[in-house]
DNA sequence: ATACGTTCCGTACCATGGTACGGAGTCAAG
DNA sequence: CTTGACTCCGTACCATGGTACGGAACGTAT
């Protein structure tokens, strides 16, 4: 399915700079121009979407770019590295996420009842 | 447990300049100098820690500035709902990272042979 | 009391990930 | 074949959360 830059950009539910910035930053590449506008296909879409997901993970854009690169390249070894420590790395993320949210529950329930009053903010997060 | 810019800053783990910063911001205060230079007690390492926590909770800096003045305030609803929120997006962000590392994971099982040839990166997320 | 490390303060600069602007060209429907 | 929307491109600007610089004042150990 070919399309414009617009199209993609709502495939990906980006907006259309977000695109060119991608494409300077070499994550998507800036095909040739057709009749006077650039064509982008299925692939494009694929490779946004991939640098959306790549994102909610944590990669940087240039850990993405790797990635793109890694992609249809030979080291496997690299590729694995990268997964594995990015797997550490949410982890980690995710159990501060935990510890974090539990702290906040806590801070619900020691402010829960009435209107007005100080809450123990600083207190419910355990320092 | 009175204390110079360079204490504070290394019980909590930051540079000088993040206090400073902080302290630009309104997130701590700046104490009256005390015989040249400023002191700072053990309220503010609670607060600097406070504000480190809060970080990893995903809150931004200008909400952290509004959760202090809260902590003394008398608006408990505000507070609540600031938790009750931020918990929601919580849950939602460590969904979002529980998903990416299964997708990694994924990654690492298919691309685990082999020291060369491609892997399925793109195709790992399931996109 | 002198030297070395800190502190103070303003101002400038940085990285990341975009977002906005403006003028010219192009395309598709009526 | 004109009109309105979309594309192209370079360049500038933005928010967030810091980090660096540099000279003057201060403070502490020897």
């Amino acid at each position: 399915m070919q399309m414009t830059i617009g199209k993609l950009a709502a495939a990906g539910n980006v907006g259309v700079e977000t695109i060119r910035y991608y494409q300077r930053r070499g994550l998507l590449d800036t095909p040739r121009r057709s009749e006077g506008v650039r064509r982008y296909g299925d692939e494009d879409v694929r490779r946004l979407l991939f640098i959306r997901q790549a994102q909610t993970a944590g990669f940087t854009l240039e850990e993405i770019k790797e990635l793109l690169d890694l992609d249809t390249g030979q080291d496997r070894e690299r590729a694995r590295n990268l997964a594995k420590s990015r797997i550490d790395a949410l982890d980690t993320r995710i159990a501060e996420l935990q510890r974090a949210r539990a702290a906040l529950q806590r801070l619900v329930g020691e402010c829960a009842t009435g209107k007005s009053g100080p809450c123990p903010i600083l207190a419910s997060f355990d320092l």
